[in-house]
DNA sequence: AGCTGTTGAGGAGGTTACCTCTCTATGAGG
DNA sequence: CCTCATAGAGAGGTAACCTCCTCAACAGCT
């Protein structure tokens, strides 16, 4: 059995092996599905923004969801993969050759571009969600359960963006 | 946001999202010694390998150091960052360009090559760990020191090595 | 000794996931 | 109308992987 080493800096080696190690599984579990980890992680954050109404200028409107349902800016979607934007046009790009996704024009700003989850993505995403409980389930299987909520407690608290804004 | 989601997969949501904030952070840290954060891990483990004396075949003599003080193998560096020896050889490149790090010849295998920190290397690696101490600790400091100990314990739990090989 | 199979390293070439820099069309304010 | 900022995408680059193939060297068999 290994034991611990004492590097101090152990913290950050360990999130990266552990990352790396969750990394690989997902990708071995989605090429059948014919994604990168990345597109589908692009494919919950359009499907999971949840017609958030963010800081859309201009629409000051009392409409909650003149746009919720139509989807992501480009931009919105880069922030929430923390990516820049033109690396977000490239996952758009291969998700909608895909044909899992769709652009549309934005009715209110004709400079921006909506980007939504068509029904067929919206599919194929439920079938992947289903299998990668399984085997999200197996790799964490690991921790207790009470482990996986303190986890998960940690992990927010890190996650939480501090006030610099990341350049 | 403050909203949990009851996502089960988050927890690999979250790891992931952690993981891509620190990773920029060390990247944005090392650029001025030169480094990426990948040459710098392999850096770490050439020089923290601390001398283990592997499953070296043919060498069963009782000489616990014939080879612990000269280096690693390209394909144990890869084995210990988790990479494909073919990826390893491109990392120790690198670092070799730099002069961080040197060849020389496996005495007990003439095919295999051993790679050694040079003390360039080792002087470079000691002031990053030092600037690291810090950054590191600003990332982390937005944990309670137990809490850091608890992260820890449950990432190794995670990073425990499965029976199942990565293929 | 001679063969055969396996292993360590690296050459060739490809992919993914990013980046910045620049261009165009649009929108917003004086 | 003119200027400045912004949204997206074209061009082009890099890091960090990968697989497939070659070549030398070891290791076991006959």
């Amino acid at each position: 059995m290994p034991h611990r080493d004492p590097d101090p800096a152990s913290l950050g080696e360990l999130l990266h092996g552990t990352f790396r190690r969750l990394r690989r599984r997902w990708a071995l579990q989605l090429a059948p599905f014919g994604l990168t980890p990345h597109q589908f992680r692009a494919l919950n954050a359009l499907a999971g923004h949840a017609g958030s109404g963010l800081h859309r200028p201009g629409g000051s409107d009392g409409c909650p969801r003149d746009r919720g349902a139509a989807g992501l800016r480009i931009k919105e979607l880069a922030e929430a993969l923390r990516i820049a934007p033109r690396s977000a046009t490239e996952v758009v790009d291969l998700l909608q050759e895909k044909g899992l996704v769709e652009r549309v024009a934005d009715p209110t700003d004709r400079r921006a571009t909506l980007v939504s989850v068509t029904p067929r993505g919206t599919a194929l995403r439920g079938r992947i969600q289903e299998d990668q409980r399984r085997e999200s389930d197996e790799y964490f299987s690991r921790l207790a359960p009470e482990d996986r909520v303190e986890l998960e407690r940690l992990l927010r608290l890190l996650a939480a963006d501090g006030p610099g804004a990341t350049p």
